[in-house]
DNA sequence: GCAAAAGTGTTACACGTACACCCATGC
DNA sequence: GCATGGGTGTACGTGTAACACTTTTGC
C-alpha cells in the first residue's frame, strides 16, 4: 500500500485544483425576529436568488481572516461581535462550475446597530427566507442551530444584545433567536447566577402605559465563555 | 462595491488554486490509555515524523467520503464506529509547498478491535506523542477535546466500547479518555437514567481474585445522540 | 386607586455526586 | 469466613422552572 496521496502536493501537478470559499450566516435580531444578511445575485448562476456574504479564500489568509475581510465589504467589522466556524460544505455539485469547497461561519451583530448596506444587500427573517442560491439555506439553518444551542450554555447573548439593556429587551432577543417565549424572570436569574449578567445601577423611564422603571444590565464579558457548569462526569471535587 | 469575489469560479482563471486535504485524529482506548493512529513519514518534508492519516480531497467526493476512503487504507472501515468533522485548519504556512487547507475529523474505534495496520503505521498514546509533522499535534488535541466534551453530554461511549461490556470496563474506557478516574457507580446510573445503557441479562465469570460476577451491558443505540437533557432555557413544558 | 411592567421569594422538581450498604463469587 | 469486586439505596447539593407576590411607575 502506498501513502502517495498523503505526500505533499507538487508530486501530483495535474490533480484537479480545488477552489475554496468562505461563507457566513450573519444573524441579528430586529423587530423580535431573527434576521440574516443576504445579497441578491445579478448574474448567473442563480440570478436574482439570494446569497450569503463571503467569497473566495485568498492565497495568504486563513479562513477566519478571509471571512472577516469579506464581511467588511458588507458591514462595518466593528459591528461584528462574534464569528465562529460552523463546518465544511463540500458536495461536489453544491455549486455549478469547477469544484469549490466552502467553510461556513456564524456571524453575529447586535440588535441596536444598523449598518449601512450595499444596494443589493438586506436583512431577511430566517423563518421566511426568499429563494436562496446554492446550498446557502442549509448553511443558514446550521448557523441558527449553532446560535440556539450556544444561547443555552454560553454567554453568547452578548453578541446579539446592545451594550446596555433591560431584562425585557434581553428576553425579547432570546425569544426571537430561540423561536419560543422565554421567561424574563428566569432568564435574569440564570444569567446572573452564572455571573454572565450584572446590573449597571442605571434605570430608564417606564413606558407610556406605566409600570416600574426597568434597570439596565450588561454582560460582564464580551468574549465567548461556557457558562453552564452542569457538564457531567466532571472530575472529582 | 463589487461582488466579483463571490461570483462563481471560472471568471478568475489565474487565481491561485487552493489544495484541500482531509485529516483524521483516529482515537481508541487500549491498556487504559487514549491512543491515536499515526504513520511515520519516509520522505521530506518532515521525514521520520509522525502524521495523521488522510490525504488529498478527490475531485468528486465530499470531505466526509474522502476521509472514510482514505482511512480505509489504514483500518477496516467497519471498525470505524464514529466520524465527525472537527474544523478547518487553514494557516497559509501550515505545510510547506503550495497552499493547502485541511478539514480535520475525529474518528473512533472500539477498544476490542485490533485492526491490521500498514508497516509504517501504529498507535501512540495521546499523552506522550512522538514528534509529529506539521500542525498534526494541534489537530489531535482538538480531537481529544471534542471526544472529552461529547462523553459528558452524548452517548458517544458506544464508539469506544465493545458491543457488550461490564460497567468496570466502561469505567476504564471513560477514565482513560477523560484523563481522570470516574466512578463506576455513577457512570452506570447516569447512562442508564439517560436511556443510553441497558443490561443484556448476561453475566461473565468473576475474576481470579473473586468478587461478584459482573453483568454485561450494551449501548441502546449506535448512533450519536445528545443525552444530557439539562440544556437550559428550554421551551416551556 | 388601578392597571401595567419590573423584579424578588418560594416551592417544586430534575439531575448528578458521594457514600453507606448489600450481593455473589473465589479461595 | 473473609477478601474482593459488583451493584443498589439514600441523602445531599446544585441548578432551573413555575408562579405567587411585592415594588414602582403612569394615568
Amino acid at each position: 500500500m502506498s501513502h502517495s496521496n498523503t505526500e505533499p502536493r507538487r508530486d501530483h501537478p495535474n490533480v484537479t485544483p480545488t477552489g475554496h470559499e468562505v461563507l457566513a450566516g450573519v444573524l441579528r435580531i430586529r423587530a423580535n425576529r431573527l434576521q440574516a444578511l443576504l445579497w441578491q445575485r445579478a448574474k448567473p448562476p442563480h440570478p436574482n436568488r439570494w446569497s450569503l456574504p463571503g467569497g473566495r479564500l485568498g492565497p495568504d489568509e486563513t479562513v477566519e481572516y478571509s471571512i472577516r475581510r469579506q464581511l467588511a465589504e458588507k458591514v462595518d467589522v466593528r459591528e461584528l461581535t462574534h464569528v465562529e466556524q460552523l463546518s465544511v460544505f463540500s458536495s461536489p455539485d453544491r455549486i455549478p462550475g469547477s469544484r469549490t469547497v466552502a467553510t461556513a461561519f456564524l456571524g453575529l451583530i447586535p440588535s441596536d446597530t444598523d449598518p449601512e448596506l450595499p444596494d443589493d444587500t438586506c436583512w431577511h427573517p430566517v423563518d421566511s427566507l426568499p429563494e436562496t442560491a446554492f446550498d446557502h439555506e442549509g448553511i443558514l439553518l446550521a448557523a441558527r442551530e449553532r446560535l440556539r444551542a450556544k444561547l443555552s450554555y454560553t454567554n453568547i447573548g452578548f453578541a446579539l444584545a446592545p451594550p446596555k439593556f433591560t431584562v425585557s429587551e434581553l428576553r425579547d432577543i432570546y425569544s426571537a433567536a430561540l423561536g419560543y417565549r422565554v421567561s424574563a424572570t428566569n432568564l435574569q436569574r440564570v444569567l446572573s447566577r452564572r455571573g454572565a449578567l450584572e446590573a449597571t445601577g442605571q434605570t430608564v423611564a417606564a413606558g407610556p402605559s406605566g409600570g416600574r422603571p426597568p434597570a439596565l444590565f450588561r454582560f460582564t464579558s464580551r468574549d465567548l465563555q461556557i457558562t453552564d457548569a452542569f457538564a457531567v462526569l466532571r472530575p472529582p471535587g
